[in-house]
DNA sequence: GCAGATTATGTTACCGCTAACATCGCATGA
DNA sequence: TCATGCGATGTTAGCGGTAACATAATCTGC
């Protein structure tokens, strides 16, 4: 390769600071035309075979990178999306993002991350910005959106999966699970064990409060007590849990039912229990959201809700490139979500 | 807005699937030349506030969202970065990517994230194919590359910056810390608590490996006794941890001091050991490695080494960008370490 | 053996934007 | 008053690919 640096100094790097062989290069190499060598990259089908082959090895010979961004522009096709998520320090987004991640990948497509936090506004302008790029798909979180939003996306045509969230009109493809349901689902475990008096931890945030909503809607259509209810700010963390119980821990007279947003944050109200003296599950129990690995780690383990957050990245992956490749929307995906009871509860 | 979008129908999306405004409609409806819009777009000191202000008015009304795509082809620059890192479930590379992250993204450049796993040669793929995006700059995890790559990124001549390891030839930028003198200083910090007997457990990876590395020779340096090893695969988890501590229970026949090679390992090893009735700190004193929320959220807390991710994402970030713009490289930027005692030892 | 279909390759004309250079108008100073 | 310089804007020519169409070569079946 060291010869054809050379030549390359003097033809391709003559303009920008880049070594940057060409299709025309790699072409009158092989002798054949430029949209030949595209053919043998995009659609080697088209390609006799002893064509393709002297192409390749021109390619292997000019170690020839193709450019994106040119071809890009004129196929009107990036083979790329973006992924806006509010945080990836979670594992309910590292996951889904990982296994979205590796199927377009898989699919020759490349995924641009937005970080988009929890604060206001900050995901329209990262939409706005990401949108500049031309992206394939778009990956969002959640399931609502401003309406200057919702009409930038409509205008971009551009495919859109929601994961993490439910609703009824989705701006396009939603893949998620029915938080109210789960809430409500928790509270039933608990009744059905026994409970009489419920509190909870919440995170503020929209999904966190609809399982909220959930839980608590159930626990009063049951005629039952509600001693304890406390919003922590998101993405809360084991010490938002811990400082949750201690604010709470006046409340807790008698047996009570513990609903953490996440397992980081029953985690934290475990821990803070048992340093109190509070005995976990005769005295509280606990139930977490998330399945992480520390609700199955820690000892002893203790209660969750499994919701699979890598099928949610691997589905959402899989309708955004149907919807890519011209599929219709099939609307809403939810997924399940599994109770797991451990020795929390 | 929906009277622009019935002319657009006609003129722009004539050709494709996107209802795309183009700066020549924004140049048009300003009375102004596509380079004066453009302009105003990139460099607005040199156009006149008057002419700024009738171009804005245009983009607003029409909505325009320019395409950087085009913008990248025509400029060759792409105000993209890709890193590739091995996993983003870790704090010790999530929060390097989120810093990173919004270090770039306030300076107008996007990150596309690739996910290269702990295997063979994904790297090597995942480079190869992101350097068809023409990125700015590239992030790298760890320091260590095959002569192919060495030589693609050289033709390339794109920016790198790699992180989290330490070497004496980095590519180009480097910002990461000595492993192995971390280790060390977790052995003297055990030796100057009175410990004889050492054990570690820890990941199968090249940064760990440099971590267990300067503990054990350390240790061996002191005539002390190494009485138990275990390498564990990467990444290493909390169940890794307990796993590991299982295995080498039989050889701790007396007080050991334990190094994990995260917290994850230290925590599981914790937890196992407590199962078991062994005293922590008592009978095996443990140190963890990351300095995770998880050391100072459990109770008690369990001593660590904190490296700050945060600070190495941004210091990347900025330094990579001095790149971009032409600085030089610094080289080697290593950062500081931390040793956080807690319950533990 | 030849019309018509099929396959393999080439040619042309952009994709939407910006670097580089050209031009214009006006303030400045002798 | 006019050469000079400078700031504001316009013009030209691509950036490196690929869609769409054109053409040449080969294959069908009767």
């Amino acid at each position: 390769m060291a010869r054809i640096k050379e030549t390359q100094e003097v033809t391709s790097r003559a303009r920008g600071p880049f070594a940057s062989v060409k299709i025309t290069d790699v072409a009158a190499l092989a002798g054949v035309a430029p949209m030949t060598v595209s053919r043998v990259l995009n659609t080697p089908d088209r390609v006799s075979a002893l064509t393709a082959a002297r192409v390749k090895a021109a390619i292997e010979q000019l170690g020839y990178v193709p450019n994106l961004i040119a071809g890009g522009l004129s196929s009107r096709r990036s083979r790329m999306i973006a992924a806006v998520v509010p945080t990836i320090a979670s594992p309910m987004f590292n996951e889904p993002v990982r296994t979205f991640t590796e199927t377009f990948g898989a699919a020759g497509y490349h995924v641009m991350l937005a970080l988009s936090g929890y604060g206001e506004g900050g995901e329209d302008s990262l939409i706005r910005a990401v949108l500049a790029r031309r992206p394939d798909g778009l990956l969002l979180t959640g399931a609502h959106r401003s309406p200057a939003i919702q009409a930038l996306l409509a205008d971009a045509r551009v495919p859109v999966v929601e994961i993490w969230d439910n609703s009824d009109r989705p701006t396009d493809v939603l893949v998620g699970f029915d938080h109210e349901a789960l809430g409500a689902a928790v509270a039933d475990f608990f009744i059905a064990d026994g409970h009489t008096h419920f509190a909870i931890l919440s995170a503020r945030d929209p999904r966190a409060g609809a399982r909220r909503h959930g839980f608590v809607s159930r626990v009063r259509a049951c005629g039952l007590a509600l001693v304890a209810e406390r919003i922590l700010n998101a993405p809360s963390l084991i010490e938002d849990g811990r400082q949750g119980l201690r604010d709470i821990a006046p409340l807790l007279g008698q047996r009570t039912a513990l609903f953490g947003s996440s397992d980081l944050v029953a985690f934290g109200a475990i821990t803070e229990a048992r340093m109190r003296g509070l005995a976990v599950p005769e005295q509280l129990a606990v139930c977490g959201f998330g399945d992480f690995e520390l609700s199955r780690g820690s000892e002893p383990g203790f209660s969750t809700v499994r919701v699979d957050g890598a099928e949610i990245g691997r589905i959402a992956a899989e309708q955004l490139l149907a919807r890519i490749n011209g599929a219709a929307s099939p609307g809403r995906v939810l997924l399940p979500f599994t109770i797991i009871p451990r020795g929390s509860t």
